[in-house]
DNA sequence: TGTTTCAACGTTAACGTTAACTTTTTACCT
DNA sequence: AGGTAAAAAGTTAACGTTAACGTTGAAACA
């Protein structure tokens, strides 16, 4: 077996140079209609495949944008990446996933390792990184974008909201509907930056209800789940026997729960309250149906790639670089709603 | 601003020639202990990121398998990835995932993309392909590995099992149940290669039951989501109020559908029964828990990773490319187990 | 008819790294 | 000390593409 086709190959066999051989491959480049067709179909025949790698070395374009994830199994993540990848395609440019496992150390890799590959611009979940992330991402030299949250100290753009602020207002809701023993079940994980700024948000919201801040049930490290949130309920049970109202740091976990109460015979909501986080699908159809928080995850991913679109195309810089959403409380059975 | 730092101003700033960066730069190559650590601190001072297209250009080795998957929002096909990006890991290879949205002909503009970028081996999710991508796939001059099916006509090698077998021993299962009236909902979508697969499983089990084997209930496209398993009660009551079991292409639409049963006041399963397939932790925790069929997707992920491992490293082709997974039946609450 | 213009294509060199080879230094002998 | 092997480092050229610039020929003008 010879060695595959390159351009030249291609060039020879269609009677033209590398270079319109390159030229037939882009758009909008100065080669006859007739010629670029020949080009193609010579390549198509041939089985030549276009080597990236060539091509990202000479032009230093690589025609993709990285992001870093905390995990594929979440699916609000998977929904902002997914919206993104779409609004970047939409302009030729491709999305390269990387996974952190909710982890900043395992970012601060990550990190490097898409650098290396020279992206032209960077989305990064969370706001919180190590030293040497912020490093590396300040002299990246390329557009930055932290999501998912409000950073402290933006280190370029930002389209997130307030993890915070979104718990504490859940927190308000449940405590207007006439509840005082609120727990929060959630990781007890401080690598996971969100679901720390959860639990502070209820943290803060119960000190400043002059409520009990101290029902935070721990459930491990980052991701949580459905079994975590059942876990959960055994500990409120044996720790907090008279808590009338579980705030959970995502919807999965709160389904754990709330199935769990179900088992034991407790209704919900009458007996106790139930909300989650990030507006699953799942929140919707459960019954009792879930209260939970619609971060708009979406719409996180469509703004990004706005944002990312917009640099590269050379618009100026907005005054604010911090685009704040908005999340929503959709209250539903499962406290009363 | 002036250009970002290349090998050659490490190897300056540190005394030594370029090639010595690029060997401090790998693994167990002739280096001085002492010589790699003076130029990984200077690489780290001044900020160099290594170039991975100029590596990849010259040593032909991009250290990547790329992986085509229907989509990031199926917690069965993020399993598999997951599991086989740890399996990859494990021995210095970084996944590329691209997204087919469950079409092949989609997944025929993918595999030319990612076979641009040289991955050292390409996994994809199913078992038939466009003629087009098959040629490529053929021509690649890498291991290729189709996962979840059992084609027909292997490329290479093969990770997978029969959709259409696991969906006729759930039939089986419900007919043994005493079920007569059995329902099939999915997309009527025949891009979606694994859902057109259960379905001819139904057909091919309830024919073979001498039961009929024409209610079959078309969700439209795939993804198919809880919202779909609700629509598909609708459907089933206006034309085939007879029905005593349903089975699902996936979990998420067993369990719109299980509590669009329970929200108009049926019993599940004492009225009608229902069953998944993909045995998410969802049929776990869901009330009643649900019937589904374990695919072993991060065996899948894992057994993947292991032959993809073993080709790069030389290994003898075995007597059979396909490994043939059996799906469990998860009898559960949902089909009165 | 000579000049201008521009679409279409060609030529040259360079992108940043590393394979393959060569040279120097060090370690270990007798 | 002299010799030898192995470890550590250097040199050269090449990977396949395309930016930048150069050439050609035909259409469009005065």
């Amino acid at each position: 077996m010879k060695s595959p086709p390159k351009m030249k190959d291609v060039a020879r066999l269609a009677g033209v140079s590398p270079m319109t051989v390159s030229r037939a491959f882009k758009r909008d480049s100065s080669v006859k209609e007739s010629t670029r067709e020949r080009v193609l179909k010579v390549a198509r025949e041939i089985g030549y495949i276009f080597d990236s790698a060539a091509s990202t070395l000479r032009s230093q374009k690589t025609g993709f944008v990285a992001a870093t994830i905390p995990s594929l199994y979440n699916a609000n993540f998977s929904e902002t990446a997914g919206a993104l990848s779409e609004g970047l395609e939409a302009h030729g440019l491709q999305l390269l996933l990387g996974f952190t496992a909710y982890s900043v150390a395992e970012e601060e890799v990550l990190i490097e390792q898409l650098l290396r590959r020279r992206p032209e611009a960077l989305v990064v979940t969370g706001g919180r990184h190590t030293d040497a992330a912020r490093e590396m991402l300040i002299n990246a030299d390329i557009p930055v974008v932290e999501t998912w949250d409000i950073p402290e100290h933006p280190i370029d753009r930002v389209v997130g909201f307030s993890n915070a602020g979104a718990m504490a207002d859940m927190v308000r809701h449940l405590a207007e509907l006439g509840h005082r023993k609120i727990c929060f079940v959630g990781g007890d994980d401080s690598e996971d930056t969100r679901g720390a700024d959860r639990r502070a948000g209820y943290q803060a919201a119960m000190r400043n209800l002059g409520l009990d801040a101290g029902r935070t049930i721990g459930i491990g490290r980052a991701p949580s789940e459905m079994a975590d949130g059942e876990r959960a309920l055994d500990i409120i049970l044996d720790r907090y026997p008279d808590t009338d109202a579980v705030a959970c740091v995502a919807d999965p976990v709160a389904f754990g729960l709330m199935t769990a109460c179900l088992r034991r015979g407790m209704r919900v909501p009458e007996d106790i309250c139930v909300s989650g986080f990030g507006n699953y699908d799942l929140s919707q159809h459960a019954m009792p149906t879930m209260t939970s928080i619609e971060p708009n995850a979406g719409q996180i991913g469509k703004l990004t790639a706005d944002v990312i679109v917009g640099i590269l195309a050379g618009d100026a810089a907005p005054d604010d670089p911090v685009i704040q959403l908005r999340p929503e409380l959709q209250i539903r059975q499962s406290t009363g709603g």
